[in-house]
DNA sequence: TATACATGGATAA
DNA sequence: TATCCCTGTATAT
């Protein structure tokens, strides 16, 4: 599910399992051979998610020629993925990495939920494993399907497939990607700036709610999931124009999409509905995907239309134009 | 074997 | 608004 909660996932991921970490850096697919040579054998120093933007930092140490200090701006490099609609990592590695599993589109998880690099294995095959626990054979696997991608380190691989953007940028570029973003409501804000940001700019245009949540230059992390589910909570119609709401409806809404998507970066699953609204466990949502089926609050219809390219979900009783 | 689809976004028109 | 790109899976034929 790569919305922003799955991207902050992956840059935790990468921390605990790769960072400080020496680095082989190929393109088994070949589309990424330049880029990949770029990075091969460098240090993973920093990781960072924006939105969800992916940005891994590589810095190229040991220069013994007196270079920059460590650390330097103008020496890292980063490795910048978006995953786009289909992209996915893919994780694999010794008892450190807690086995296999994957971040990204559905269909490639291997574990029915995305687990952390640094929590257990599920079954009861890692409790053997105690001392040295990175002295156990660890076989590199082969990569499968489409890998653009592939990230070697001491104990695990990771690859990446069928992401939208994937390059090297350096930091001034990074710089750049990052200024067009606007507020992620996982990034700490403690003065408001983003809520103030986010709140100014739907309430400064006439562009439908709807619209404002999916463009990441208002908020960046919100896919189509969190755009249907928040409007609904906030009761506002996905096609409601921006500049009639009130200010403090859409405060409310930032600080709901940072408790959900702070939950969604803690399990590695999107779940909006309220424990009491669900009628049966499974019900993880209150109108995405629900078209047709009757509202968890309300008992309407759930309606399913277009709206700028995009499909949105909504209940038109519980979320009204005005 | 073909087609549709997906939690996204850039670019052209 | 339309078109294209990125990939793997589910469903239809």
């Amino acid at each position: 599910m790569p919305e922003g909660h799955s991207i902050h996932r992956l840059a935790a991921a990468f921390r605990d399992g790769f960072a400080g970490q020496r680095l082989a850096v190929t393109s088994p697919q070949g589309r990424f051979a330049d880029g990949a040579a770029l990075l091969d054998g460098a240090v993973l120093s920093r990781t960072q998610a924006w939105g969800k933007h992916l940005f891994l930092g590589f810095e190229h140490g040991g220069d013994e020629h007196g270079g920059t200090a460590p650390g330097a701006a103008q020496d890292i490099r980063w490795l910048h993925v978006h995953l786009g609609l289909y992209g996915a990592w893919t994780f694999a590695g010794d008892s450190e990495f807690a086995g296999p599993h994957a971040i990204g589109a559905p269909r490639v998880r291997i574990a029915e939920e995305e687990r952390a690099l640094s929590e257990p294995a599920p079954s009861g095959t890692s409790g053997a494993i105690l001392e040295g626990g990175a002295d156990r054979e660890w076989q590199v696997p082969e990569p499968r399907g489409q890998v653009r991608v592939r990230l070697v380190g001491e104990h695990g691989v990771a690859d990446l497939t069928g992401p939208t953007r994937c390059e090297v940028l350096d930091d001034q570029a990074r710089h750049a990607v990052v200024g067009r973003l606007g507020p992620d409501p996982l990034l700490p804000d403690a003065d408001g700036a983003g809520e103030a940001a986010m709140v100014a700019a739907i309430r400064g245009s006439r562009t439908p709610v709807g619209v404002a949540l999916m463009d990441q230059a208002v908020l960046a992390g919100v896919g189509n999931i969190y755009r249907a589910e928040l409007l609904f909570r906030a009761r506002l119609h996905p096609r409601r124009p921006g500049e009639g709401i009130a200010a403090r409806t859409l405060r409310a809404l930032w600080r709901d999409a940072v408790r959900l998507m702070a939950d969604g970066v803690a399990t590695g699953r999107i779940v909006t509905t309220d424990p009491a609204d669900r009628e049966v466990a499974e019900d993880s949502w209150y109108v995405y995907h629900r078209d047709g089926r009757p509202c968890l609050r309300c008992g309407t219809r759930v309606q399913v239309g277009d709206l700028a390219s995009r499909r949105v979900y909504w209940c038109p009783r519980c979320q009204r134009m005005r």
